[in-house]
DNA sequence: GCCGCTTAGTGGCATATGCCACTTTCTGAG
DNA sequence: CTCAGAAAGTGGCATATGCCACTAAGCGGC
């Protein structure tokens, strides 16, 4: 089943994209789950680990996401020893956060089944296409809503 | 800020899907926030309206999303009086749901400013490319994961 | 009519995300 | 130096989503 949705549905730029984040969440969940990793966990991990012990702000700033939310997601990797946090020397009100030897063997690990994921996805839509997709996507993500419809000078 | 990703970030297809997710969701809430509503609630709210008297099951499908999270998501929208289940004629085991005069009204307050986002979203990366979007968008939720890379007989 | 299989939901548990109210630190103006 | 205001996180509360184990109801086959 899984049927292209009725045209109601579709014209909502929003709906349409939770939708598709739902049912491509379950198949990366779905080929990372031999790692007990989530996608959004494998993704957390590897961003830290591109960081250089990236501050939880950097980090929250790179994937828009809330900085609280981030904390909460943090938190059952810290639990499993996948990653630790340690105060900035010159400002202590920035924590730093970092891979533990084991969040780095498990990130491997998760990395090598993403790409399975990541192969079988562009296989079935084609590379060019899901590249076009990602851009659009970054496109989105970076675009600026604050102005309320009529911006003012500032 | 909201900078474009770091090359590493952006190539994951899933990752990048969620980016965008939370940013647009972000928006949508934000104007919808006047309505009391969030942008997922008025979406189910809508889903439920244009479908007739609509099982559970039928609405988890169309959204592409679990049952039991769809049973979650609908207990806030009856505890504020917006929609109401009831029981199928024929099978006991089907619920159906509907929305209350109260569910009606908000949605149409809803979907008002819901039209201004998606107005104001379109404005920003063009009609066009937003209709391009939710296509290429409804593919994917079209896409059968299924058969694990080799597919067997059955 | 009884039994096993399938279907539709429910409840519990866990993660994913957000917003808001605070607390702790820094910074810059005077 | 001192204090108001900005910056970075934390905790609590609420919704969004999923998976799994169950329960309740149809459906067939014999």
């Amino acid at each position: 089943m899984t049927q292209a949705a009725p045209p109601g549905l579709t014209l909502c730029n929003n709906a349409m994209l939770r939708r598709a984040t739902r049912k491509l969440g379950q198949f990366y969940d779905d080929v990372l789950a031999p790692s007990g990793l989530k996608a959004t966990q494998q993704g957390l991990l590897y961003q830290i680990h591109i960081g250089d012990d990236p501050a939880m702000g950097a980090i929250a700033a790179a994937l828009i996401m809330d900085l609280s939310a981030l904390g909460h997601t943090l938190k059952p990797l810290i639990r499993d020893g996948y990653v630790e946090t340690f105060a900035d020397k010159d400002d202590r009100r920035i924590k730093r956060v970092r891979l533990t030897p084991r969040g780095l063997v498990k990130l491997d690990e998760a990395m090598k089944l993403w790409s399975l994921a990541q192969q079988r996805f562009e296989a079935m839509v084609g590379k060019d296409e899901a590249a076009r997709l990602r851009a659009a996507l970054d496109d989105i993500a970076a675009l600026d809503f604050d102005t309320p419809p009529a911006a003012p000078s500032k």
